[in-house]
RNA sequence: GGCGAGAUAGCUCAGUUGGCUAGAGCACACGGUUCAUACCCGUGGUGUCGGGGGUUCAAAUCCCUUUCUCGCUACCA
């Protein structure tokens, strides 16, 4: 008999450092499902990997005075034996710098730009470069950047675009017409409402400003930008080739069934890669799931507090199943989840120490205390039984359900009502009283029969999820982990059977406040660590921008920068982010709008001195006219500051 | 500003096409039990189902309105 195929992949990490637990994730998520559908039967085939090209990547090389290569290599390994660490069952781990793929993704490229819809961004030859963008004649308004309005310029950087434009209306088509294509469902709305609907811009897809990418073959100042190179992995990975040659793999596995990414690359997954996929005359994956978010609730993970969290910190506290239970059961379906030192003790202990651990310590307990460790079925049923055989044996249909639609916390909430189930059985039949009348031996070996047989099942569900503990939990009953054909038949435990006499302890309870104590410990080891390695705390709170063109003094000498005044500021009605000042320059007054509501109230910037541009041409924000440009220094997450000078200085100096 | 999602017990959330006294888990309290990792089992909520209005025999569930939170997006000169 074929088994069906299911092919599952996670987005491909980016190596500019180590991934936290937040970015890890991700590929527990996929493993579980991976796992799952083995189980059901499916032949799965599941792929992750790294995404290696880009100028962070050279910058950072560089700084660390090695090759971008070297480099990748390093990272690479690092995240591959976090994802093994994790007990993670991925069948290939590409990485986008393997010959393979450079040599498809230029062969794409190729193949691209031959039938027409890749074209060259100086064959448009209208660059705004203020704003650094490339457009058509037909985004222009008025023959002007659509963006500032200034004149855009022929001939400037040239680069290559993609015509997303040409199958937007055929995507809108597919995604109509396969609701489950973009899950959660209310991300299709966004995408729709915001890109789709409104008209798709061309997408650019070579840069000439870094070096360190797959190289455009027939043009080689070029290099393929981000995507084109990194989402074509899914393809490469299995044995696309452009020419027509693809491997039977590929031809078996594409399309595929799951992309599982995070929520801020939905845009990429379910946008610009079916329309590569539709250019390449290649069929849709059938699914791109974009998981919420795990965030550290008290406050936000940065490298210099030092109290980035990462998977293996975590492994070395919990272990590895707890750490997997924690981020599979704590992930609510649509929201980001909170993860937090107390929230992962408590579900050690509750879920799996208390309910878990504990009903298999005290099961292994009793048959060793009352039969020597042999467990036999003598048959003696009682009305009881058949409420716990009902759960246990209706479990795998209820889980199955839940996965079908991807919600893997449910389906652990579902296994776990098995063990629940299972310790509320004890106290019905208090097997501690059976065992002091003679006459009542054979019920009680019946219901630690029972018992184990239910644990039997319930850790074979669980085995996608936790498959170290699953394991553990059958050996100290003697057994093995079953098929799932075998979960709906109540009984197959083998009597007779021997269960360990020495049971572990799988899951230890742990105490809150020393978890915590040792926690902060290890943050606070970390943060003087990274003060000794300058280097490295430079490379993370540094910030590099992409470097513009070389500039004459005469061109400098164009602006007119002054210290201004500002003398009343109002909130723009209309607007999230802009804020309106009157700003007091020498003797004259400018009405100047600036999107700095999210860092400054209207209030506080009243009577503070700052740096204008003067002689920029007014333009129009949300109706208001703005006659010069406030300057701010922005950080890595887009918060401001003013610029403010360094002494006491009237309103109206020169900067110069 | 545009589009969308949400507001239910102290906390985290379920509530299918409107229908019996609105549920689960955690936490807390009390009771039971002792096989077990001080564990397990049971019991315990007068919750204005964000506010207001409407449709209906009946609304947490549908409609209108209002407040707040969040997501995507635009404006960030």
């Amino acid at each position: 008999m074929n088994k069906q195929k299911y092919y599952i992949t996670t987005a491909i990490a980016y190596t500019s450092g180590k991934p936290h637990i937040g970015n890890s994730y991700e590929i527990v998520l996929a493993d579980s499902i991976a796992r799952f559908k083995r189980k059901e039967g499916y032949e799965v085939f599941f792929q992750t990997g790294t995404d290696e090209h880009g100028q962070k990547i050279e910058l950072k090389a560089a700084e660390a005075g090695i090759t971008p290569k070297e480099y990748v290599d390093d990272v690479a390994g690092t995240i591959k034996s976090l994802w093994d660490l994790m007990d993670t069952s991925y069948d290939n781990f590409i990485r986008t710098t393997e010959e393979k793929h450079e040599k498809q993704v230029q062969k794409i490229f190729k193949k691209l730009y031959d039938q027409g819809d890749i074209y060259k961004g100086s064959y448009e030859g209208l660059y705004c470069t203020p704003c650094e963008s490339f457009w058509t004649e037909s985004q222009l308004v008025d023959g002007k950047c659509p963006d500032c309005g200034r004149e855009v310029k022929k001939e400037k950087e040239e680069a290559y675009f993609f015509k997303m434009s040409k199958y937007a209306d055929q995507l809108i088509d597919y995604i109509n017409a396969h609701p489950e294509f973009i899950q959660p469902v209310s991300r299709k709305n966004e995408m729709m409402n915001n890109f789709l609907l409104p008209g798709l811009q061309d997408l650019c897809v070579s840069r000439t400003t870094f070096k360190w990418g797959i190289p455009v073959d027939f043009d080689s100042r070029h290099v393929v930008y981000v995507w084109l190179d990194a989402l074509t992995n899914y393809i490469t990975g299995i044995g696309y080739e452009s020419d027509g040659n693809s491997s039977d793999q590929y031809h078996k596995l594409w399309p595929a069934d799951l992309h599982l990414i995070g929520k801020d690359i939905i845009r990429f997954h379910t946008i610009y890669w079916p329309i590569f996929l539709m250019a390449l005359g290649e069929p849709l994956p059938k699914q791109v799931f974009g998981h919420p978010w795990l965030l550290q609730g008290d406050g936000k993970m940065s490298k210099s507090k030092g109290n980035v969290i990462y998977a293996d910190d975590l492994v070395n506290f919990f272990g590895v199943d707890a750490v997997r239970y924690f981020v599979l059961h704590e992930m609510p379906f649509e929201n980001d989840g909170v993860i937090s030192w107390e929230l992962l003790v408590e579900r050690l202990n509750s879920d799996l120490a208390n309910t878990l651990g504990n009903l298999v310590n005290r099961t292994v307990s009793m048959s060793n205390k009352y039969f020597n460790g042999i467990v036999n079925d003598k048959g003696v049923i009682e009305e009881v039984d058949e409420e716990l055989k009902a759960v246990v044996t209706g479990a795998l249909d209820k889980v199955v359900k839940k996965m079908e639609e991807n919600r893997v916390a449910d389906a652990l909430t579902e296994i776990f009502l098995i063990f629940k189930r299972s310790n509320k059985y004890i106290d019905e039949t208090e097997p501690w009283i059976l065992a002091k009348s003679e006459e009542k031996q054979d019920r009680l070996a019946t219901v630690l029969y029972n018992l184990v047989e239910s644990i039997v099942i319930g850790a074979s569900l669980l085995e996608s999820f936790m498959p170290k503990s699953s394991e553990k939990i059958v050996a100290q009953l003697g057994t093995s982990l079953r098929e799932f054909s075998e979960l709906k038949t109540f009984g197959l435990f083998k009597s007779g059977t021997k269960v360990t006499s020495s049971p572990e302890i799988l899951f230890a309870r742990l105490d809150a406040k020393e978890v915590i104590e040792k926690a902060t410990k290890m943050f606070e080891s970390r943060i003087q660590v990274s003060s000794d390695t300058v280097k490295e705390d430079t490379l993370e709170n540094g910030i590099d921008i992409e470097e513009k063109a070389e500039i004459l003094y005469e061109d400098f000498s164009k602006l007119q920068f002054q210290v201004g005044e500002i003398i009343a500021c109002e909130e723009v009605k209309k607007s999230k982010k802009l804020l309106c000042s009157k700003v007091r320059v020498g003797t004259k007054v400018k009405q100047i709008v600036s999107g700095i509501k999210a860092n400054y109230t209207a209030e506080e910037m009243v009577g503070k001195k700052v740096m204008v541009l003067m002689n920029l041409k007014p333009a129009t924000l949300a109706g208001i006219v703005s006659e010069g440009m406030l300057l701010c220094a922005e950080d890595a997450d887009g918060n401001l500051a003013l610029m403010i000078p360094e002494k006491e200085m009237p309103a109206g100096a020169e900067i110069c």
